[in-house]
DNA sequence: CGTACAATTGAGAATCCTCAAGAGCAGTGG
DNA sequence: CCACTGCTCTTGAGGATTCTCAATTGTACG
């Protein structure tokens, strides 16, 4: 691990660089943006990357690991809005007022890219490669979450597991990891809460897909055996599809 | 109305100024941001701004009227994404890629100035504060729709219907409208679209809410009676609550 | 090997949906 | 002015999905 660290990490040689900021930038613009990442941060699980009402000084590039975020309501209930994965931007929720809404938790272990927002700002003005990146990230953002709230608002218990496991799968996908075998990062609590349904139904479900063959669940491990299956479940599933109609096809 | 149309409309004179990007520029930063804004275009009930899938050439900041915007799924269907009204900034989402991920359309009379983007970004460059004012905008519509999820995912139709009545009463008084007495300009298919119900199920809970006295419905026109029981219901109306738990505060 | 925690499975209850009928309102035409 | 039509909205009854409560199984860790 130390040996990792030690060796100065850079936008440059960064594997992720194609995801994140440097996308589309030249060599040049991309080693100016490297200068003004202030830390590559390591996070432990259950370490907290920043909270909810913070003042945002920085957005956060994920380097490796992954990440939730939530908000937490006056109750003190903790109530999940996204996962997030290497290459993906964090903290843009705060750009409105300057402070975080939500608050964000390390999965498993994990590293950030800390980038200033007195830094990002006047680079964007003065490289418009890096401006139009950024808001191609921020469009991606906000195109990812009415994806979401489509999620939420149209689809049943089934259709939103389905679904779920297919956003996962496409975007660990771009990582260049297995689209079909990959690890869940976040206990059903966490999925259950992000889906808006109890652990008890996003079990029901998992092992319900399990017993089409569709997937193979081994606790966090998760194997997708019949992609087009899943991906019609996701498409036009109606509520009250049953079992054997999805088994016949 | 071609009076009112005739006269110039610009920026500098526009009432919605400090909702939308002129905020916190300087008056001559205001003068160059006018001259960029190719169109006022005037819309009627269901013409469509843009649909699904158009090239985006531009953004659409909102003067007047009210816009629902949807996406339209494999089967057809339209799944309803948000609601927009003035002030407010249109076609973030297609910013990801350039092509709308959703449709907008007019749900009445309604006028929209037109920003290109081939001319926002250069002055965004040249202009901090206006580079500053739309990042906020952007945040804006990523810290709304994080509310979206957080209410589609964590809230009983009861909450949600009470959520969707607050929202819109904060976002009227925010323009200088009454906060308590508005005209519902989408329908109860609309609402109940977006918020993830049916239209029965949101007319019930407008009823349930009727009855409490938090509101005083009359078909599109809504009259909140008791915004502080309605904030109430929106924050800690656990799924089991009865009406006589309510009625009794 | 025992404890603690996560995940699964089952049975009954609650919410919300589906299907159906009726009420209210706007527009048209006689 | 009134009846008719079409549409939206409301209200009711039964059914389906999901939640709640509870018990069991499985896994990790000391």
């Amino acid at each position: 691990m130390s040996e990792i660290y030690s060796r100065k990490v850079t936008c440059q040689n960064c594997k992720l660089a194609d995801l994140c900021l440097p996308f589309g930038l030249q060599q040049t613009e991309v080693a100016e943006l490297s200068t003004i990442v202030k830390e590559r941060r390591p996070l432990q699980l259950d370490d907290l990357l920043y909270w909810q009402g913070d003042n945002c000084q920085s957005l956060y590039a994920i380097k490796s690991g992954s990440f939730r975020s939530f908000i937490t309501n006056a109750d003190g209930e903790e109530q999940t809005i996204g996962f997030y994965l290497p290459g993906e931007v964090m903290g843009l929720d705060s750009l409105q007022h300057g402070r975080f809404t939500c608050s964000a938790m390390a999965l498993e272990t994990a590293t950030v890219c800390e980038v200033p927002l007195s830094n990002l700002n006047p680079l964007c003005a003065k490289i418009p490669r890096l401006q139009n990146q950024f808001m191609r990230i921020m469009g991606k953002e906000i195109a990812s979450d009415h994806d979401k709230i489509l999620l939420l608002g149209h689809r049943s218990a089934k259709e939103r597991l389905a679904t779920f496991l297919l956003m996962l799968s496409q975007r660990y996908a771009a990582l260049g990891f297995s689209s079909t075998v990959f690890n869940l990062t976040m206990s059903r609590l966490h999925i259950a809460n992000f889906l808006g349904l109890t652990i008890e139904t996003v079990s029901r479900q998992l092992s319900y897909l399990s017993q089409l063959g569709v997937i193979t669940v081994k606790q966090r491990g998760i194997q997708i055996n019949n992609l087009d299956l899943l991906k019609t479940i996701v498409n036009a599933c109606p509520a009250h599809c049953t079992a054997d109609v999805w088994a016949a096809s």
